[in-house]
Formats: C-alpha cells, structure tokens, sequence
DNA sequence: ATGTTATACTTAACATCGTTAAGTAAAATA
DNA sequence: TATTTTACTTAACGATGTTAAGTATAACAT
C-alpha cells in the first residue's frame, strides 16, 4: 500500500517546489511584480496548477513568509544560547531582527505592515509567530531587569519601545533604500546602543 | 481676458476633485484596492479624463501624500515658535509626530510605507516634502548638539536615531491596535524619553 | 486483462486592471 | 460664421488573478 504515500510524498515535493519560486521571485522582484503565470513559468507547470496546491496569490505569500518567520525565531532562539550576558544578548538580537528584516523586506512587511492592515488585530494574535517573536522579546528584557542592568523597571513598556526602536529602523531601510543614511550598519547599532543606554539612565 | 483664468480655475477645481476622491478612496479600501475607474466612477468622469490631471496612479498617490506631508509639515512648523529648550522642542515634535499618525493612520501609511513600495526611492528627494520634513528634524537636533545637550555630535545619525524611534512606535500602534500595549501615551512619551535619554548618555 | 473511477493537470475563458490611441463635441478665437 | 483649440470620451490592448470545463493518465476492481 505504499502507493498512496508515493503520492503524497510527490505532492508535497511539489508544493515545496512552488514556494521555492514563489520565494525566489517574491524575494528578487518583489511581490507586486510576480504574477501566477510567471511562477507556474519557473516551476514548469500550468498556472491553474498552483490553485490546486494553493488558495491563491496571498495564501502563496502567506506560507512563504510563515516560512522565513520561523527562521526568524530560530536565528534569535539560537542566539539566546550563545551569551550570558543579557544585554549583550539583546543587542545582537536587536540586530539580527533588523539584518532579517533587510534580507527578506517583502516578507517582513507583509507580516508587520501588510498583513495587520487586513485582519485587523490578528497579527499578534495567540500562537502566531509575531506573538512569538515578541515573547522572545519579554524574555530578555525580563533577564536584563533582574540582573538590575537596566533602571526601567516595567518589562512590557521596555519591551516595546526596544520594538519600536528596531522596527522603526528596520522600515525606514526597508522603505527608502535611496536617502542619505548613515552608513547602514553604522546606524542600525547606533539605533540598538541608544535605545539600551536610555533603558539604563 | 478673464476667460482663461476661469478656464485654468476649473482645471484645478478638477484636479482637486480628483485628488480628493483618490484619497477618500485609497484610505477607505486601499491604495491596490482601488481602480482608476473606480475614481472615475466617483466624481462622474470617464477613466482617461484622470490621465488628463496624473501622469499615472503613481503619481495620483504621490499627489495625495505630498498633501499628507504637507500638513504634518505645517503642524509641525507651529510647534517650532513656542519652544525656547530646544530638547524639550524635540519632544513636543516627536510627540505631534506620532499622534499626526495616529490621527491619519492611513495616509501616514500611504505615505510612508505604501507609497515607497510604488516608486522606489523617490520618496525623499531633494526639494521633495518628505525632505522638508527631515530637515525639519536636522535643525532641532542641530540645535541640540550646537548647545552640547546630546553627547552624540552626528546630526544626521542623531536625526535617523530618532525619526526611527517615532516611526517603529506609530507603526506598530497603527497596525496591532489590539496588542496589550502600555497605555498609549505612556508609551510614546517613553519611547520618546529613552531615546533623548539615550542621546544625552 | 479490461472496464471504471479518481487524480493531476491543462486549456480556455472571464472580468478587471492600468494605460494609450483615436475620435468627438463644444467652446474660444478670428 | 469658419477655424482652431480644448476638454473629454469611446474603444481597445495586453496583462492580471481566478474559475469552469475538459483531458489524459494512473490506480483500482473485477
């Protein structure tokens, strides 16, 4: 009876496979720019097919982004292994939200912009992965404060302005890749460095 | 020779109709939800009659948001002359700032994170509003430095640390207005505070 | 081995989009 | 009154997301 797992194992390679072009494509010429037809192009395969293994075009974006997130979380949860320090841990992570952010700006403002726009209030919602990310957030800030590195005492009112800090910064690259900004990297760690020194005066 | 002058009179008349009901339109359903018909439907022209006035929907957007920058510009100007402290300017500025966005949630997204999306770059050329208004925050933030109140000397890092800082916070009460935030104002004056605090550090 | 059914995919089409080219009616000018 | 200019419309193009209908082929039952 392994025929009907042969099957399901093809059908799930393919669907892989759409994502992969929807990725790539979404990544390269932005989301706006990538039609079905032109994925179905990439993947070889007519485009009604992509409906059979997908909603449709913000379903396909929807999964591509889940996907990117996840590795999102991952790269910060690995982090939180790396050092004892917990400052030091929320300064890099500051900056690997922000670096993330950059390398996959579609999927970053689908997910924190785009998307909140058009189920209102869902995008933090239990279980999701940005409710995730930010209880990452609460984690380290909760370290800093029991370790009295910080003077802020409230961990949700400093949670959220370092949020506000990184992904302000993180938009404004992400938007207007065109103004004078200091030097990229320069800027996102003055970003980071201010706002922690603020949490400690 | 009055004739030409009531002729040019209601060319304009139409162009702001036009772009009145684009932004009526684009702010209620959405900058992609909304067709050039559909705003040709609204002020009772046939479609082309737009293309007479905007070289494009592109440029229809970017008429809307240079009105949005404008008023945030001219909101901001007023609150220059009460201020004597110039970091206690910076606040208030930060502050009108954020509730500007809060107060137009949707033509501060138009204009700061839809519109970049549609002309790459474009957003904060030279003579350009948006560059009006940066300026705007180079002189406060210059005003700063020149009076040693901010230990950090780069004007344009100083203003990019801030602008993100103010920018993360409006977004992010925009988009997940049913996120467990600190009370509102709370958290924009914190936000506001760290960051100056952090400067000063 | 043969006939039947289910599966996986394709072809063709629809409505709609932004935009352009060609045409028209009315107003201004001479 | 004749001519030109202006302001607008009609019609159309190519491309889009998406759906409905059709078609092979693979799996299954007898």
């Amino acid at each position: 009876m392994g025929v009907k797992e042969r099957r399901a194992r093809e059908k799930e390679q393919l669907q892989q496979q759409i994502l992969s072009a929807a990725r790539e494509l979404f990544v390269n010429e932005g989301y706006e720019n990538v039609s079905m037809r032109k994925i179905a192009n990439k993947i070889e395969y007519s485009p009604t097919t992509i409906y059979l293994y997908f909603k449709d075009k913000a379903d396909l974006l929807d999964s591509v982004c889940k996907e990117t997130l996840l590795n999102l979380l991952n790269t910060l949860e690995q982090l939180k292994r790396d050092n004892t320090d917990p400052v030091e841990a929320l300064r890099k992570s500051g900056k690997a939200y922000v670096e993330f952010g950059l390398e996959y700006p579609q999927d970053y403002k689908l997910t924190f912009v785009i998307r909140p726009q058009f189920q209102k209030g869902l995008g933090l919602q239990e279980g999701s992965v940005g409710e995730k990310v930010f209880n990452y957030l609460r984690e380290m800030v909760s370290e800093c404060i029991q370790q009295k590195r910080f003077c802020r005492m409230d961990v949700e009112t400093t949670g959220q302005v370092l949020w506000s800090a990184v992904h302000g910064v993180t938009l404004l690259l992400i938007d207007f890749p065109d103004f004078p900004w200091t030097e990229k990297d320069k800027l996102i760690d003055t970003v980071i460095e201010t706002t922690i020194a603020g949490l400690k005066a």
